[in-house]
DNA sequence: AGTCTTTTTGAAAACGTTTACATATGCAGT
DNA sequence: ACTGCATATGTAAACGTTTTCAAAAAGACT
């Protein structure tokens, strides 16, 4: 049985509304009696009950993290991001992972409104425009806790999102690698989140805008796992076997990027000279591979620490902006040979 | 003001002892009268007061997971495991990252207990033998819930410890690498975290046990981010530079490895003939490169398994074994040619 | 010293559950 | 119909805080 708020009120001779106010810092008690109190908390190591005090507070401090898959590259230095800032912020994080299951991201939002989060925080979410039940879904919580969306949109009461404008930053990585020359390009996907969708509308609004008259499938989805390079160097494979020819490849992570340099180099095409490619992410992968990635870089860090802070003016009262969007960056390297770069 | 156990005993005419014990699913109340509280509980959408019950309980089904940084591959990796394999058996995660440092980590361990977690975690623990300040924190969080360690080890009650055994995967690797022809062989590790030691020690011991004379200062340590394998590839260079020469690298990391090959390339040598390189955590790297990265693997998921079926065993009051080791096993790719493999 | 104001303190209610204990109910066997 | 026993339900205390309201103490004036 640890030492409770009572224990340190006797031991000090006063009452636990003394205790309760020296522990939370108010202003109206007197130093003498602060410092006894103080004392006796520092002397047997008191810490207040959670459960009680968020009983009390009707808050815990805590903020929700919602992600799809902690372990991706990305998403995970996301969470790391939003738990480092919130941390400054004296908040605390409840991780949970839903692995792009429906069900259970249901079941985790109203685990966590139980548990008292003062707001949930959607990351990597397959969060995409009209998808009813989802919608459903925020639209209940948003009733309890303002919804934080990270890399995804979505107009409700109480939603706030933080996005980089992957459309646009798409659109144009799209057509500098046009105008450098390339018009037979393939895009590669894996995932139909928002920012999986914007990314590619951005590609196919840029090609069907250059004028060529494109393949009508250029663009291709990849459904396995992003881990596995030599599967996705296959699928490339596959792709250029169905009879597809392309001298450009966009992909929407660094990971299916990746495995296009591994299927030219398979193929003793040069890069960028036979294959130019970009990546998305700009992640620590861009720089392991011969040559290097051209990769676009989506200020990850810059969104998250604008969502804390929004976050944390919408929880004291203040008025914030339902939607703040960035802009990504294309980062040039060894795998592209682009000339009318826009920026 | 949310919907509580007392409006859905009401409404159901029956007590809140009823209602409560409906929801926990006690075998000993009336079908009848069960289905008609889950009715009302279903058509009002009630979900106790997280709060509340973890005081009447004292216990939150939640685990703390207090990890140095979550954005590293390695660890990501092993809190995605954790929290899946945690969410299977109806606990939750508490996520805190402490960035290395040790004030913070104290802080976060009193902050969970205070939470009334169930249990910590210590992940990527820059938790080393006979750290007095450090041994004293975990001591006392022990004497309040189970502390798991992953790839770390502390004898202590209440403190379980699961790893891999980096000293002897480490020990065999350097002895494969040495067999295969290779003498002028140099480490290269950027942590002193148990596991981070262990496997020093395992090459050292390796080294010494060769008969061979080997320089006294082959090991070197990168005290720079990870991320930044340009800033590897340098301090490589600034090894040999410094009239160092090898044949063969050992690494504590991926991302250290890669920057071995970088420096081969840099400098025109070929990867494995004129210099041999070892990775270890077999990461999504290991395949980014040309030719694939050798690496070790230590079996990250099959610990995280086993640490979490440890503990819900201990929680449940079982009585489990105080350690937990497993092997790793060095994965053969096209920067080595080794010849003696033990295995 | 006496009054008024301000600051400090304490008593007790409230928060929403769980659960030990007591009581009520249902059912089987006479 | 009655007894006894098992099962179902209700009552109320407990969990450890915060906070409202009232009372007490301390100061600042006359």
């Amino acid at each position: 049985m640890s030492i409770t708020i009572y224990d340190i009120s006797k031991m000090a001779g006063v009452s636990t509304a003394t205790v309760s106010r020296v522990f939370n810092g108010s202003q109206n008690v007197r130093p003498a009696t602060r410092k006894k109190v103080l004392d006796i908390i520092e002397k047997y190591g008191y810490t207040p009950n959670a459960f009680a005090r968020g009983m009390g507070l009707r808050s815990a401090r805590t903020v929700g993290i919602l992600c799809a898959d902690s372990s991706d590259l990305f998403l995970a230095k996301a969470v790391y991001y939003l738990e480092q800032k919130l941390q400054k912020n004296g908040y605390e994080a409840l991780l949970c992972c839903t692995g792009y299951n429906l069900d259970i991201k249901k079941n985790y939002l109203s685990l966590m409104l139980s548990k008292g989060v003062d707001s949930i925080i959607l990351v990597g979410s397959n969060f995409i425009g009209p998808t009813e039940l989802e919608n459903q879904y925020i639209n209940e919580a948003a009733t309890q806790v303002p919804i934080m969306l990270l890399n995804a949109s979505y107009d409700c009461e109480n939603v706030y999102s933080i996005l980089c404008d992957d459309f646009q930053t798409m659109y144009e990585a799209t057509k500098s690698m046009y105008q450098s020359g390339i018009s037979d390009i393939i895009y590669l996907y894996s995932s139909n989140s928002y920012s999986g969708t914007k990314k590619r509308e951005g590609f196919q609004a840029a090609m069907a805008a250059s004028g060529l008259s494109c393949p009508e499938n250029n663009t291709f989805y990849y459904d396995g796992n992003l881990e596995e390079l030599d599967r996705i160097t296959d699928f490339v494979e596959d792709i250029a076997a169905s009879g597809v020819s392309f001298h450009g490849v966009l992909a929407s992570e660094d990971s299916l990027a990746i495995g296009s340099i591994k299927y030219a180099k398979r193929h003793q095409l040069r890069v960028p000279e036979d294959l130019s490619v970009i990546g998305y992410n700009n992640s620590i992968l861009t720089s392991c591979c011969t040559p290097e990635l051209t990769s676009i870089d989506n200020r990850l860090e810059t969104m998250t620490h604008q969502l804390v802070n929004t976050l944390i003016q919408v929880l004291s009262g203040e008025e914030m902006p339902k939607k703040s969007i960035f802009s990504g960056h294309l980062i040039q390297r060894g795998t592209t040979m682009l000339q009318y770069l826009d920026k």
